[in-house]
DNA sequence: TATGAATGAGAATTCATTCAT
DNA sequence: GATGAATGAATTCTCATTCAT
């Protein structure tokens, strides 16, 4: 292996090269495409078919680039898989902190997030097989992940702050756990589609049309706001419990 | 994973089965255990590593059977992959059979399908990756299965008359449909264990503690009652339903 | 790799199959003849071309045996490399264990020592080249073997012993470390073989001529026991030692 | 192995070299060090892993000199071996050549020469490593050598000449072959040192410990001293032999 | 039924070497 | 002289599957 250490560098920050007439060092751009083409072609390879099944093969073929280049830019196959991970992950992560919940009614922002979380997942396929996919590996690659390391979620703090908000209104429910709120929004949303396939089979019929996932996405926010809404004057079903 | 369900572990002790009349004579009595057995490994192996990376190897080691067996009974490696798939999912809807909500309250039936979905997942996780796997194949065996034709949910059925009773007598809001209410009882409980590994290290906790199991569980009962609660007088989210 | 519990363990115990007319289990006798075949192929590989330089592919070749078959015996290319440094070891402590020299006169002894060990060298020249990349390699893999454990030389304690004798009886010089004389007799053999080619290339001619051989064999035994003599009366050159 | 011999470590300062009158150009003094910084890190490369086993991207690496230089300077990677191999011979012969025997007594002029082999070879293990994988190869490189062909060991016809007066002068016996004395007293060392890592896992102590090493240089000359001792009265124990 | 041995088609990875700038 | 990117031909190793008994 060509040594970590001798893998490309520079990684200059503009998204776009310097419009510097003439050259404006091509092998670099070179390179950065190169990567990119790889990670594009290996992010879809390994969605489809997990880590075990990909074909490092067949990703040089799509991504059109010589096999030896992915390892020359990726050292091995698990370290691709990684840096297809991280990729995924940071952009996902990205995608949230751009959303902005602050200045909309408690209900409102709640409701937003839902409906966005659905949306990324309707869109962007792949994370659900990469995650289910590293999942069933015991997320060992984004254990070891440095990268990732500080991406780990700010948005339980935020819907912390929309409770908050909500219950001191009268919109919200007392004692809901941020926490998880977050994973039941995503659950909602997520099984949706990681589990379509089967569903599909077992109910006889595409859950996956068109209208099935409007139907499913206004379910999933009734769902969480129905569960949101303040009881009456009775207490909640569970007696009492605090956020852990 | 040895998958509890899918293989109820049939170790007598005996070489030979107690003379009961009308069974089976010895050697077919031994065959059936020998099929048990490779289930059983088979079923730990694929659910830990999907289908492309099983090794067939190693569920011929772990079941203690030879390798040429495997194929003497399962043909290949799909085959068997589809019979462990089968299996569990004859497991699962006997269970659910089993449920005897027919005779409680609307809600209390409702609060012990949430629980009964919690717990088999907890106590299942084999179904929980079997299931992974075969949605990232999207669905493929499954449908090529015939044994399951008629396994197909019926418990969507359950539902609906249940929450026509609950509707009728007050304690359940109208118009909910059943199918996405099932979905979405799923998705709580299933969604928290197959993304256990990645929630937990992105949360850099381990969600799936004891405790967190407990709190989570009571989580999923609450978010559906609460959800499933009549409207006060207002109208509900979807603008076109009433109440009176 | 198909696990190191599923290669062959049944190891007959005589040399010959017992002569019962007919079967007699050949599969048996195939495997331990194919690993057989593997091993001498590869002890010819491995020793003309060191662990880098052997190629798995020409082993399998020139054994005859499917390349696949490799792997089932051995795991991989440096556990097989390991079995032929351990055969090769094996072989040589064998032979020198058979050496009978307590009936020799203890000059006598020690000539045979030394004609033995030019003699073994000059027909097992895989021992010299296997050596020699062993060296090069540190020595890991003869650390890691369980085999050689206990193989390890006897031969330094005989010759302790014949030294004595020869002290007592006048013939031997006194104060002669045993293993320093046994480097020094493997060392006067084993370097005109593993340095023959490139002496040969730096004095023009071809050190390994019969003749060549003969004298260095004769000349080998001169330096023993022409530095083992006893000192006439005056001192050695170490300092200290005395003689009346 | 950073070959010290080979190697002269020319790591001057300054990028430009001191304005010496009549020195070379500064691009070509830098072409020289960057040629030498290749050969001292190939030498270290080859002595390690062998022709075969060593790494062009290794000693790229780790001599900071661009891949592609490797090759505008040495063609290939065994014209870089060759070269090594050169070089080291080189040094290993000057540093002969520069050993004053001629005003010694004939035992001291031998021993000396005992102790010079020996600290050569524990000053300059690469050159051990170096000739055991071009023995290994037979010797190919070396014979193909034009730059070696003049270079081979003027050593024997000192030793002849050293051997003539010792035996005129009563303190070494006659008959003795100059170049089987050359072997011998280089196989003494050298074994000592090739062989160390198999030897100390044979004997199970290290080999080449700082006592260990003292011990074996005295008896290295031990052994020669003691052999070239001229006989009592008697014949020595081979009758009679020429030199060849 | 049962078993150890065998196989061929890939799969990942490595490596010396060359290209374009 | 110097450099990063690229390449194709191996090379080791893996895997599901079948053979012979």
């Amino acid at each position: 292996m060509p040594a970590k250490s001798s893998a490309p560098r520079q990684k200059r920050s503009g998204r776009f090269p310097a419009a510097r007439p003439g050259s404006l060092q091509p092998a670099l751009r070179d390179a950065e495409r190169t990567r990119r083409s790889i990670l594009k072609a290996a992010t879809a390879e390994f969605a489809e078919s997990g880590l075990a099944g990909a074909r490092v093969d067949k990703i040089a073929e799509v991504s059109g680039v010589n096999k030896r280049m992915l390892y020359y830019y990726f050292s091995n196959k698990d370290d691709l898989y990684l840096a297809v991970l991280e990729e995924a992950y940071i952009a996902m992560r990205t995608s949230e902190r751009s959303l902005k919940l602050d200045n909309l009614e408690p209900l409102a922002a709640i409701r937003k997030l839902v409906e966005f979380k659905f949306d990324y997942f309707a869109e962007n396929p792949a994370m659900i097989w990469l995650l289910n996919g590293e999942n069933m590996l015991g997320a060992q690659h984004l254990k070891r992940s440095t990268r990732l390391k500080d991406m780990h979620i700010s948005l339980v703090r935020t819907i912390s702050t929309i409770l908050d908000a909500g219950v001191a209104g009268g919109t919200i429910r007392p004692n809901v756990d941020p926490l998880q709120l977050y994973i039941s929004i995503s659950a909602l949303s997520y099984f949706f589609f990681s589990n379509g396939p089967t569903l599909s089979t077992a109910f006889g019929k595409d859950v996956r049309s068109a209208a099935a996932r409007a139907a499913r996405r206004a379910h999933a926010a009734d769902v969480i706001l129905g569960y949101l809404r303040p009881p009456p004057e009775a207490l909640l079903t569970s007696p009492k419990r605090r956020r852990n």
